[in-house]
DNA sequence: CCAGCAGCCTGAAAGC
DNA sequence: TGCTTTCAGGCTGCTG
């Protein structure tokens, strides 16, 4: 599941082979999921982005206007740059978009569920894409911090864990980051209430989640593959997410796992506290 | 405006 | 063995 250090991750491995390639064909799914794929005709690449879980992809099409080609992965995205020699993506059933390069390289977007999506919008111009829009700050930059997260939580009714998996209190953290966050905070998913210095401590965690994530190459428990087609090693890192069943680490109690707000979520009933 | 939740997807794994 | 059920889950859009 591409959460934050995945999205980066594939973004530092695109980035050299993408600036500067032209796009000259396209094709794509018929879901209107992937049919902006095809809007990119024409456009040159300039520059990678990621906010969140979105890579976005500046380019400036053929008039010479900026655009930004936005991709999410969903759940099982992968992306890649594939030699013309290569043609790994011809036949391949889950192929959802491609695009031709003017060197004769493809850049192609493999999504098994179907979960992903692609746009093609002017630059910032994300009305259409209401949760980059509303997306909160990214967890690296000095506006998130405990007084910002405990504000958050204070004007909602809703779990904690849910307003993190919400993207709007902060960007690209998903369920397993999530749940590795609250348990090395000591704080219980299911609360609605946090006090700014606990916030604090949870903005800490939070960044110490995904920055093993990062060093890792992301975590593979599925699908995930960076642009090389390698997994990650960051599962090997996971002190809860997935664990339920097992013995605490840091308690030795026996780690719980049960649906919240949907979302399966594990914890440790003894130490992570309200 | 907000909270809650069904629906989107399909292969892998578990259950029968 | 083979069929059926469950599970994974980020985001959208509908309902109350």
């Amino acid at each position: 599941m591409p959460e934050l250090p995945e999205v980066e991750t594939i973004r530092r491995q695109l980035e050299p082979k993408l600036v500067g390639a032209e796009i000259v064909d396209a094709g794509s799914h018929w879901s209107e999921k992937f049919t902006p794929a095809l809007e990119a005709v024409g456009a040159e690449i300039f520059r990678l982005r990621r906010r969140g879980k979105y890579l976005l992809i500046d380019v400036t099409d053929l008039g010479g206007t900026p655009q930004e080609l936005i991709i999410h992965l969903g759940m099982t995205g992968q992306l890649a740059v594939e030699a013309q020699s290569g043609s790994a993506h011809l036949g391949d059933p889950y192929l959802r978009a491609w695009w031709r390069l003017a060197d004769g390289r493809y850049f192609t977007f493999h999504d098994v569920r179907r979960f992903g999506r692609i746009h093609l919008v002017a630059p910032g111009d994300h009305a259409t894409i209401p949760t980059l829009a509303a997306l909160g700050p990214e967890p690296f930059d000095d506006e998130f911090d405990g007084r910002h997260l405990a504000a958050f939580v204070k004007k909602s009714n809703r779990h904690l864990k849910t307003i993190l998996l919400g993207q709007r209190a902060v960007a690209g953290v998903g369920n397993i980051y999530a749940d590795e966050a609250l348990w090395a905070a000591g704080i219980n998913p299911a609360t609605r209430r946090l006090s700014v210095d606990r916030a604090a401590v949870l903005v800490e965690t939070i960044r110490d989640a995904l920055r093993s994530g990062l060093e890792h190459g992301g975590t593979t428990l599925r699908d995930y593959v960076d642009s090389d087609g390698h997994q990650g090693s960051n599962q090997h890192e996971l002190f809860c997410y997935g664990r339920g069943g097992e013995p605490c680490v840091r308690c030795g109690a026996v780690l719980r796992r049960r649906e919240l707000d949907g979302r399966t979520t594990t914890w440790c009933p003894t130490c992570q506290t309200r």
